[in-house]
Parts: C-alpha cells; structure tokens; sequence
DNA sequence: AATTATTTTTAGGTAAATCTAAATAATTTA
DNA sequence: TAAATTATTTAGATTTACCTAAAAATAATT
C-alpha cells in the first residue's frame, strides 16, 4: 500500500494520540494537525476505505492492524532520522524535528534498513523515545528524562538518546552505564545542571546536555 | 520561495536538458518528465510567473537567472544525498537514483550544509558528476568515466566518483592519484576489467568497479 | 506558396487535499 | 427531559497537478 505524504501525516497523529488517549477524535486531529474538522472527516474516509482505520461515524477512530504497521513504519524511519542527525550530523537535539518530518516520508525500505545498520541499529532517539526495529517492535521501558525527575528520587540509567562517540567517552569517564542506579540530590534552577550520588561513591554533577541524554525509571 | 516537488522536478528536467540543448522544448519536458504536453504547458506559464523561466509561447524556455539558482541548488542535494548512499549506506552507484530523486526534495539549508561537511565536502558525485557547492559553483572539468574510454587513450584521473576509505587504501596501493596520467591498453569484455599503463611503471589491470569510480579527462 | 504534418496551446475535466458555511448528531446543563 | 452547547459531518468551493480532445501556431514537404 502506498500512501501519500498527507496520509501518513494522519496515521502518524492517529497514532500518537491513540497510544495518549485511546479513542481519537476528529477535533483533536485537526488541532493536532493544524487543520479543520471538516478535513479531517474527510481524510478519515478516505484511510477507512484503505482499511488503516476502525472509524465509526460520531464515534472517533483506532488504528487498525494494517494502519498500526504503517505508523510503525513511519515512526522508525522518523526516529532514525532524528538520531542520524544529531548523532552524524551534529545537530542539536532540539532541531532535528522539522527535518526529521520530512524525511520520514522518504519511501526505500532498503534505504531505512542500510541506514539503521549504518547508525548501529539504535534502540532510542535522541529524545529518548524507542525506535521500532524492522518489524515494528520497540523497547516499552517506562521512562522519564533525567531532567523531569524530583530531587531525591532513586533512578536506574535504562538508555541513552545520543550516542555520539564524545557522550559514550564523557560516561565512561563518569562511570554512568546503562543499568547505573543512583539518587538525584538536587537541581540547580540556574544551570539546569543535577547533583546525583550514585552508590558506593562520591557525588556527581551532571550537566543540562547530559542530563537530556539520560533517560532513567525509578527504582 | 517555496517550490512544489513537482516545480522542482521541472526546473531540474529544464536545467539539464537546457544543459544538453539549449532552447527546451515543450514536447522534450513531457518526455523527460513522463508527463503530456499540455501539462508541461500549464506548469511552465506558473513557473514563469514565478520569475523562474524565460518563456515566449510556442518557443521553448530557458531558466532565468532565479531558475538556475534554484536548479543548482536541487542538483547539489540529489549529488549530495547520492554521494552519502553510496559512501556511507553502502548502495551500490547503480541504485541510488531514484531515492535520491526523494531526498533531494527535503528543504533544509542546515541540513545540506552539516551533510556535506559530513561527507568532507565531495567534489563529484558517484557518477562523476560535480556536486555545487553552497554557492552554486562547481567543477565544469570535461570528464568521461574510464569505462568509456578507447583503448590506446592517453588519460589523466581527474576525479573519484566514490570516496570510501577502501577505494582510498586501493588507489593508494595502486599509485593511483588524481592527476596521474596512464595509457588505457586495452579492455577485457568478459570482466569488463581494463589493462593500463602507467607512464614509467609497468602496466596494470583495473576492475570493473574500480574503472567504474575513476573519472578521467583525455590529454 | 500551398498543403500536410508536427508541435504547442487552449478549453474543459478529474482527483487529492484543503477550506467555509450550514446541517446534523451527541453531550451537557438547567 | 428539553434546551443549549459542542462535536462532527455534509455540501459546495478552491488549488495543484495532472488528463483528453480540439484548436492554433509553426515547420516540413510537395
């Protein structure tokens, strides 16, 4: 099945909000994609027809099997993207969403499959999120980003979002691995850099980048 | 200014058959682009509205100066973006036209910019075309692809179509540089390999895909 | 030069993706 | 529960990028 750029675009939101909120309906589509009801009404016929929704008149749309598969798709290619950029591009992991947007709309399986290998087959984005792998499976940790969590809450390292050669070397040096469990001290409002003590060892200061590259769960 | 894929795809298909033939037909556009005359005719009055072409009714266009900015700037990602297929993802040279024709379409000055800083700013694509650069200049070297070569030709390598460190590391092995001169001795239909001969050095068999990557200019 | 053939343009139409305005269904509130 | 509000759909238009068929301009041939 081959869809346009704007059905993709759907799918995509329908998917994101489904995975939000369950049902999705027409009006938050349409503020999602910055459109009208009535265009959404539209469009939600259409992708019915191609047998990517379960719609019901009134009553808002899921996915169906077919439409998860191709919102997997998009979103793999979307988050290989945004890792690509900032990982080999050096873009910061604040600009990469534009781009990624439209070249998650690139059509070549091949293409999405050579450069997965060539970025060593990443699980996370650099915004933390997982990356679907070739048949739409994703980690499902629950995450939070360093940065969203409350002083002195206890968290475990469970990915990195960028995983550039410099940021790999800066966490050896700290001794920060996947798996590293430590306690958030305290956060400096001024700097947005954190304090944390991991066990068995002195304290550590982490910068904003850093903490933006750590994803954590609570232990 | 903002143009469609389909406006691109038409300054692209007028800059390189203006290239070949200077005036361009009506008839020569739908037949580059796959399209009907009466199409090409439609798009044409918009672009030139849009300042982009020289168009006199039932006499063909060119590009105006705007047109050619804009095409040199489509031709520098698609040379780009191939270049990238072939360097990093491994594509073989023969397969990356029509996802770069995808790519080429994604608008981000930045994103050009950091990627052809990425590539170590190529001179040639992997066919030997020359990539513009920022400014829209590139190499106008008369080349030709070795493969195309008459045996008995005095050559000199002007470029290297595919710049991967294990060509590199071959050239190097082989005493091949840009700007050696070698006579082509003759060439092997069963592989397609090609015997030459250095000037001073004794003679040497080239493969297929070697010739393939050595872009050469006659002397 | 006049006729024929070719090329190009005009006229009118279609599908995708959007819009506004009006109608209808569902939900909330009095 | 009836009225008011909100959400959704339908109806009818618009723009882009195509199309076919017919008309007009240019080029080629006798």
């Amino acid at each position: 099945m081959n869809l346009t750029v704007a059905e993709e675009n759907y799918i995509k939101a329908i998917f994101h909000l489904q995975q939000a909120e369950g049902n999705v309906s027409t009006n938050q589509l349409a503020a999602s994609l910055n459109t009208k009801p009535a265009s959404v009404t539209d469009m939600l016929k259409r992708l019915t027809h191609k047998n990517l929704l379960n719609y019901e008149p009134y009553q808002g749309v899921t996915l169906s099997k077919d439409g998860k598969k191709q919102a997997l798709t998009i979103v793999r290619k979307h988050r290989l993207w945004e890792f690509f950029l900032v990982d080999k591009l050096q873009f910061g992991w604040d600009e990469v969403h534009e781009v990624a947007e439209e070249l998650e709309h690139v059509r070549s399986k091949k293409l999405v499959d050579k450069l997965d290998a060539f970025l060593g087959h990443p699980k996370f984005d650099p915004h933390g999120d997982p990356i679907p792998d070739s048949n739409g499976i994703m980690a499902t940790i629950r995450q939070f980003n360093l940065i969203d969590i409350n002083p002195t809450a206890w968290v475990e390292v469970c990915s990195v979002g960028i995983q550039s050669a410099e940021l790999l070397e800066l966490l050896r040096h700290k001794n920060i691995g996947i798996g590293t469990i430590f306690q958030v001290i305290r956060k400096f409002d001024f700097d947005h850099s954190i304090e944390i003590s991991i066990k068995n060892s002195k304290s550590l200061n982490i910068s904003q980048q850093l903490a933006q590259a750590l994803f954590v769960k609570l232990v």
